[in-house]
DNA sequence: GCTTGATTACACCGACCTGTGTAATCTAGA
DNA sequence: TCTAGATTACACAGGTCGGTGTAATCAAGC
């Protein structure tokens, strides 16, 4: 009880929620399920947690993670951003973003759920365009958007395709938006020729 | 009787479970939610739909529309499919891309949902490479690939914003990434100045 | 020991869900 | 008018859901 123990309780339940809400779906997973998931009562869950509304608020919460600070430079950053898409996708437990998809389950009613979905969707948004503000883009503001279309994109895409390789057609567009904006991306990207000597994709 | 009552009874049920389905979602919505808002018992629907999958599916289906031909040039047709989401954004009864949002609600296990799905998004994007390979694209295929990824980029992230503005800068994006591939676009889509020397395809 | 709070098992509620069974009613065509 | 199919109302089965009430049990700190 030294509510270092239900904090622990609390972050167990958390975990598991989190595992099965993410994977199967929100309405498709009921407080019973999670409760024998863990082993415990569902009386036990409903101790730490007032209703389910009250225990999706906090998975989607916890699902908020800020990005780490980094010393790389920043083009580095962006476009490791979409690497680091690709792996996720390559992981069979992959099924979206969690927001997006709370968002669309949950309907247009529920405000919680979209003002948190608001939230992190603006947080990537205004990550990008720090990155980019470090780089000096005039309309850092404007490419940031644009990034973080091809996030989504590519996110939806493998949703419905299971197919990494969406992560890294939206890492090509990005390096062809960063270049038009100026950025200069080292030799390894190279230039991009429309018609002829192609840059494919390492095989 | 003579089948076109029935199939007139059978296009007013689909079109109210499409409302319903799309603005509320698949879960949120009973069969009895549907047969009350036409007017008809439950039982006439069961008459027409031997399951809530079968209908599900049948709504999936009717959501299929394929792209209309069109004798306006490809780069203009391209272009004007941002405008098109633009307004349909601008839609109170907009509510993201019925095939992703199934997916997301109805989770990993149903496969015909995911299968429709998949046709639906792979239909979409072949359309985007035809056109550019009337434009004689050179990577045509995977240029296509990310311009779906703009676009539904653009859906998820109107989804959960709200913002038809997100049309537009996938459609600047869709200029770029364009003009990049050796496109023309005439003058009015004026090219982008950025801070330095824009990397400037030859025309 | 005793107390206190957490957890347990378990029954239960009201609501909603998909789907069926049935018998009465309506309606169009012969 | 008679017939046959469609539709109706309505009850009901069997299940799941979120949430609660209750009384017993367990473990730790005094």
């Amino acid at each position: 009880m030294p509510s270092a123990e239900k904090s622990e309780m609390k972050e167990r339940i958390l975990a598991t929620a989190d595992k099965l809400f993410y994977l199967q779906g929100i309405r498709a997973i009921g407080v019973d399920t999670i409760a024998a998931e863990i082993g415990i009562s569902k009386r036990t869950l409903y101790n730490h947690f007032p209703s389910k509304d009250a225990l999706i608020a906090a998975y989607l919460e916890r699902r908020f993670v800020h990005a780490r600070p980094s010393d790389k430079p920043p083009e580095e950053q962006i476009l490791a951003t979409f690497d680091s898409l690709e792996r996720r996708f390559a992981a069979k437990d992959f099924r979206g973003c969690p927001f997006v998809n709370a968002v669309a389950e949950l309907g247009p009613a529920d405000r919680a759920v979209k003002k948190i979905a608001i939230a992190f969707k603006e947080s990537r948004r205004v990550w990008f365009r720090e990155r980019l503000n470090e780089l000096g883009v005039s309309e850092a503001d404007a490419l940031a958007t644009q990034l973080v279309l091809l996030v989504d994109g590519s996110i939806a895409q493998d949703l419905v395709r299971d197919d990494p390789a969406m992560a890294r057609a939206a890492k090509e567009a990005a390096k062809v938006l960063l270049r038009n904006a100026g950025v200069d991306m080292g030799d390894d990207t190279a230039p991009k020729p429309t018609a002829k000597r192609g840059k494919r994709p390492p095989h």
